[in-house]
DNA sequence: GGCGTTAAGTTACAATATAACATTGAGGAT
DNA sequence: ATCCTCAATGTTATATTGTAACTTAACGCC
């Protein structure tokens, strides 16, 4: 288990978090940012960009292009209130946006559910191990595929 | 270090090396398949399927549909013979097909080159942590992005 | 009011990936 | 030899993901 203790936020509470972090990072949290957040927030598995974009776009009663939306992905994972899934070329709502991790997805190949796990021992060690290669470390991506308890049942 | 002793191979030993491989699994060493491995081999960084369908066109002088080079980056990656970069969209032959590793990418965002460490203590503990969450773990993406030794004097 | 700055809209396009169906060629069965 | 079959590849079309360039809108400031 991680040492500290960090909240999972969920519902208003994850959006005000979300609005919060975004703000002490020196940003706005317009109506568009909001939506997309929502949006996000509200998928229970990574959703590409033209996902949000649609879930958007229906939600307002009007068009929503992708553009935009990847404009403020770009900045929610910049700002830590979203990740991306690089294997799944998708992106999760982050339920602690308060706090820094470089943290593992666990992909279901079946159901394309994804949990994460924060093991900071395990990234940890993969940035010293870059580090011991003489690379510098900026954003270890750590995902795992497979299937998750519910498919693999079956 | 990780523990056993594998040999990594180059040029025609590469070649062979994959062939080799690909035959035990049973499946062709095809013309086709040959081009697009010397293709994948030649490039000194990850290449895209597209990169490879240029590169093979041109060598050969006739249109080779990027959709083919998937079918056979498909056929490689199921074998052995390369691997997926997800996080470049891209592809990398496999310099020891003859063994099998979950590996780690270590590709720099400036230059564009990437380096794989085999450290099978690391890949291992990612995959009991996936276990210990309740999910079966096939395929594990550790890859980190950030800067070589190279672009990192800059 | 005029101006600068940031966010969002719009349009166009590039890059990555897959699907569906046609053709080819090698090997075996008769 | 002819036909049959099957795997591999070719061909065409299209889906999905991601960027670029430029325009418009909103707001604070002078």
């Amino acid at each position: 288990m991680h040492a500290h203790d960090h909240h999972e936020h969920h519902g208003n509470d994850l959006t005000h978090a979300a609005q919060a972090t975004l703000e002490k990072a020196g940003e706005q949290w317009t109506t568009m940012r909001a939506s997309i957040f929502e949006a996000l927030a509200g998928f229970d598995k990574p959703a590409s960009a033209y996902d949000i974009a649609e879930a958007v776009s229906k939600r307002e009663g009007r068009r929503v292009a992708a553009n935009s939306v990847y404009r403020i992905l770009d900045l929610f994972v910049a700002s830590n209130l979203a990740r991306r899934v690089e294997s799944a070329n998708a992106y999760v709502a982050n339920a602690h946006p308060d706090c820094l991790h470089d943290c593992i997805f666990l992909v279901c190949d079946s159901c394309g559910n994804t949990t994460h796990l924060d093991d900071d021992s395990i990234t940890k060690t993969v940035r010293s191990a870059a580090k011991g290669a003489g690379f510098s470390p900026v954003r270890p991506v750590i995902e795992v595929r497979g299937k998750c308890a519910d498919c693999d049942e079956a």
